[in-house]
DNA sequence: GGTGATACGTTGGTCGGGCCAACATTGGTG
DNA sequence: CACCAATGTTGGCCCGACCAACGTATCACC
C-alpha cells in the first residue's frame, strides 16, 4: 500500500481517536440505514431497549440508562408515544415523574429493530473473526467503563 | 455485571456499535477539549495533517485525503487561510484547483496540536497496557480498511 | 474542433447525536 | 417552614457528516 494516491495520513491511520470515531461513523451509517428502513432512529432504539431491559421507568432513569440527555427524552419519547410504542403515565408514589412502559407493539417493534441491527453488526464486523470480535468488544468495554467511571 | 443501578442495558453493552460510537463519543470529547484549548476543531486539525503529510494539494484531494467532504473543506480552509496557517494559490497547470499549501506558522499550529492530541489520546488508552493499544489500533484499522474498500 | 461528460470550488442547506440553561412543579430535609 | 434537589419540558447550541445545485474549467471522444 504505497502512498497511491487518496488513502489516509499515516499520521491518523495510527491515531487512536481517529481510528475510533471513523470506525464509529461507518458503524453509525450501517446502523442508521438499518433503523431507517423501520423509520427508527438511534434514541428510539435505544429507548425501547432501555425500556424492555428495566421495565417501567422515569424519564430520568431511562436518560441515565440509556445515555440519553434528559431533553432529548422528551421527544424521542413523543416520537414513541405518537406511535403507541410506549406509555407514560403519571407515577402515583412521585408525581414529579412519568411512569414509562413499553407495549405490546413497541415490545413488537424493538424485536424487529435488533434483528435489523444484528443484521448490521455482522456486516460491520465481517472481516473479523470470533475471536477477534470478542478482543474488540471487550478491548472498548473496558475504555467505556473506565471512561464512564472516574472516581473510581 | 448485575443490574447494579445505573448501567447501560446489557443489550446495548455487548452491541459493537454501540461500544464503538459511546467509546468514540468519549474520545470525541477528549479531543474536542485538547483542541478547544488551542481554538481549533477537529476538522482543522485533520486539514492540516492531511496538507503536512501529503504536501500541497488540491481541496478535492485533501477531503479525499482527510475523509472530509468538499463542502466543509471549503469553510474550515477559510478558517484556517483567516489565521494564516494556510495558503490557497490558483493552480496554473489546471484553473479549476486550488493549491493548498501549509505555512511555517499552520506547521507550528499542527505540532501544538498534535502535541494536545498526543495528550488526549493518553488520556483515552490510560487502562489499556501497550498490547492492548496495538491490538486496539490493529483490529480498528482491519475494520476501517474493509468498509472503505468494499471493491476488494 | 466541437460537444458531452467529468471534475472542481462554492453556496446553502439537512440531519443526528450530544449537550446546556432555564423554569415550574414536586419531593425531601434541615 | 425554608431550602435544596430532582423531574419533565422548552428552546436553544455545536460538531461532524452529508447532499443538491451551480458556474467554471478540463478532458475524452468523435
Amino acid at each position: 500500500m504505497q502512498p497511491t494516491g487518496t488513502s489516509e495520513p499515516h499520521r491518523l491511520r495510527s491515531t487512536p481517536s481517529w481510528l475510533l470515531t471513523q470506525t464509529a461513523a461507518h458503524a453509525g451509517r450501517l446502523v442508521s440505514a438499518a433503523l431507517d428502513r423501520h423509520h427508527a432512529r438511534g434514541y428510539h432504539y435505544r429507548l425501547l431497549a432501555a425500556l424492555d431491559d428495566t421495565g417501567p421507568a422515569s424519564q430520568a432513569d431511562l436518560g441515565r440508562h440509556s445515555g440519553i440527555d434528559r431533553s432529548d427524552i422528551v421527544s424521542t419519547l413523543n416520537d414513541l408515544a405518537d406511535r403507541h410504542l410506549v406509555r407514560r403515565d403519571p407515577d402515583p408514589d412521585d408525581r414529579r415523574r412519568n411512569l414509562v412502559s413499553i407495549t405490546t407493539a413497541g415490545r413488537r417493534e424493538l424485536t424487529h429493530l435488533q434483528q435489523a441491527l444484528d443484521t448490521a453488526q455482522e456486516a460491520l464486523l465481517a472481516p473479523l473473526d470470533t475471536a477477534q470480535r470478542h478482543e474488540l468488544v471487550r478491548l472498548l468495554g473496558i475504555l467505556l467503563t473506565h471512561h464512564k467511571a472516574p472516581k473510581g
